[in-house]
DNA sequence: CTGAAAGCGCTTACAG
DNA sequence: CTGAAAGCGCTTACAG
């Protein structure tokens, strides 16, 4: 069954790109300067030309120089597809992430890039983790390294302990990026993902202009020493000290990223006497919790609530009109831009221009949250 | 000069893709099906594989269900980049828009997809419009008909004068996707920009949210006959009317795109007694002149701001806090987004799965205006 | 209707 | 150090 819809995409869609005849006046082909050209114009072989545009061994000076000055004169540059054809080379690059539905839309990015060639020039294998589980994510790392594999993607869950196989994948010269949460000790070759303290100053300036400057805000963090969170926190307190002064944070809890957790704070901070008109996650597993809370107590709506990632109850709870907003990460970016990042260290040796490659920091509201998740 | 650095880049740049042995263990070659193989298999010729796979004429009914059986059988798929290399076939899109520097997000989204075979597989060449000059645009148009070209994106500052070309470009198999403005009534492949009404919407929560539910609402339109700026304004209205019911609405103006303009109606506005708490303008062409009457009257930050598009003045008010938030329509993905449809198209005769791509509608407050627009 | 052969632009053993 | 030749996987005249 898969054979035959495999069968049918293949004759029609490549159809099109074969029918047309070799001189269609809509196919411009260019007199391109190839090796030939160049091996003709002095009078030598293309095996020469090649070995002197590359710096290869087993070339004289003299040649070397000749062919260079002639490419300058002629404009020659490589035919990238038959390089690719002619080496069968293929990159490979393994991904380590979790499942999570965030997840998709960074794979969704990630065979993104190239994707007409996914298979003719680029491979990418996915190797699925526990959610936090570090062990497991060490395994699999482990497991890849003994395969054949150009370069990495992983989603470190504890940068600590998986620091060393990185650089041993390093040190074996295949490069390594970080998405989604960093390893900056480590030798990986970039991250790519938020910037969580920029992430943290946004959702203050959401509290702040949707509070009008004033009011009693309370933080439930995921985990106050994991990094991520306390970056989310921190840029956070910062915005409210030098933006919106006169908004109170109150005490900051913890919620270990659960949502029953979330709940029960929430049930007893807005039921202790103080006004709250505003709470701030720092993580995206909670607000349903909090908004089951603010029910119950009859401030749905009226509390405003703002937290990370796009869930789909997020989205639910942002159309209900229960949450005021979500920060988002891009993942989409950050499938895309690893594995591009990835292709272009392998095939080119160029490094990306910065070692941190901060995504875009999206906020989502009832009224765009669609065009952000589809 | 140039030919210098572009030997060094060349020279740099690709050795390491060959220098590697070619049994080097970090290369992966899988033995791969291909077309050879299946002749081998039935004993037949190359080339009725191929005749069989394409659906090329002068081939039995027997022996093209005989490859394809096999096919199915050993699990073929064709190698992409030798069909370019034999073919000799380079897409060529031709991109006509102005050149804002909101059209460079557009060009760099364009050059990122493919980039990499760009010159290869794909050439992109772009034609610059004087801004808002639909004879212009018709003209170059018109040029570029008669040249050699695969497929065509376009900006069409007047669809009505631009359907015509657009259906001939599209009736001699030349596929046009518009974005940033659509042409809706004729034959283009696709339409990649923003939902105009939904972004209309979305200004009006954010300026519903940031009064909190009440206050006085002036509406700086760019035209108010140019059809995005129509729908900018009637999703704001809606939003309004069905989220905040207890803001009020005053009088439309026009400042056709012009900062003086619309520092004339916001210096007259602000200054005839009535309280403003907010001002939404439909364009990115105004927020200075809003910005120079509000400092004026001393109300810069009090009065809330809402603009479109993260022009540079515009960023450097929403630092200031004096424009309180801007919306931003994705141009990276227009330009991306538009190229990668028309490649689909001409390669394969693929088209895209909706005949619109609303692209993202970004919000930009201070602190993450620099993240979207790097 | 089918096969044999040339060729796309490049790389790479092999021989000298 | 250099050249001649084979071959990557495919398409396409040409001949039969």
């Amino acid at each position: 069954m898969h054979g035959i819809i495999y069968l049918f995409f293949l004759v029609t869609c490549t159809s099109t790109l074969i029918k047309r005849p070799r001189n269609s006046s809509l196919v411009l082909r260019k007199r391109i300067v190839t090796q030939k050209d160049i091996a003709k114009a002095l009078n030598i072989s293309r095996g020469t030309v090649d070995r002197a545009l590359h710096n290869r061994k087993g070339i004289s000076k003299a040649t070397k120089a000749l062919v260079r000055r002639k490419v300058e004169e002629i404009g020659y540059s490589p035919n990238r597809i038959a390089q690719f054809l002619v080496t069968g080379r293929k990159v490979n690059v393994a991904m380590i992430t979790p499942g999570d539905p965030l997840w998709e839309m960074v794979r969704k990015g990630a065979h993104s890039y190239l994707s007409e060639l996914e298979g003719s020039i680029l491979n990418i294998n996915w190797y699925e983790t526990n959610v936090h589980d570090p062990v497991h994510e060490a395994k699999i790392l482990k497991k890849i390294l003994r395969k054949n594999v150009d370069g990495i993607g992983i989603a470190p869950a504890d940068p600590d302990l998986l620091c060393d196989l990185i650089d041993n994948a390093v040190e074996t010269s295949i490069p390594v990026v970080t998405l989604n949460t960093d390893a900056p000790q480590s030798k990986r070759l970039c991250y790519v993902g938020q910037d969580p303290i920029l992430a943290g100053k946004i959702a203050g300036e959401l509290m702040g202009k949707f509070l009008m400057g004033s009011g009693n805000v309370v933080i439930i963090t995921a985990f106050k020493n994991v990094l991520i969170h306390k970056h989310r926190l921190s840029g956070f307190v910062q915005k409210m000290s030098y933006g919106f002064p006169k908004i109170r944070i109150g005490e900051v809890y913890e919620n270990h990223d659960s949502s029953e957790e979330a709940y029960l704070i929430a049930r007893q901070v807005l039921q202790n006497g103080t006004k709250i008109d505003g709470i701030y996650l720092t993580t995206g597993n909670g607000p349903v919790g909090v908004a089951k809370a603010l029910r119950e107590v009859g401030k749905a709506g009226s509390t405003k609530v703002i937290c990370f990632d796009f869930f789909n109850e997020t989205v639910r709870l942002l159309k209900e009109e229960i949450i005021s907003a979500a920060i988002g990460e891009d993942p989409f970016s950050q499938g895309y831009q690893s594995v591009k990042i990835l292709f272009n260290y392998i095939v080119d040796g160029k490094k990306p221009s910065s070692n941190s490659l901060y995504t875009k920091i999206d906020i989502g509201l009832r009224e765009n949250i669609d065009s952000l998740v589809s």
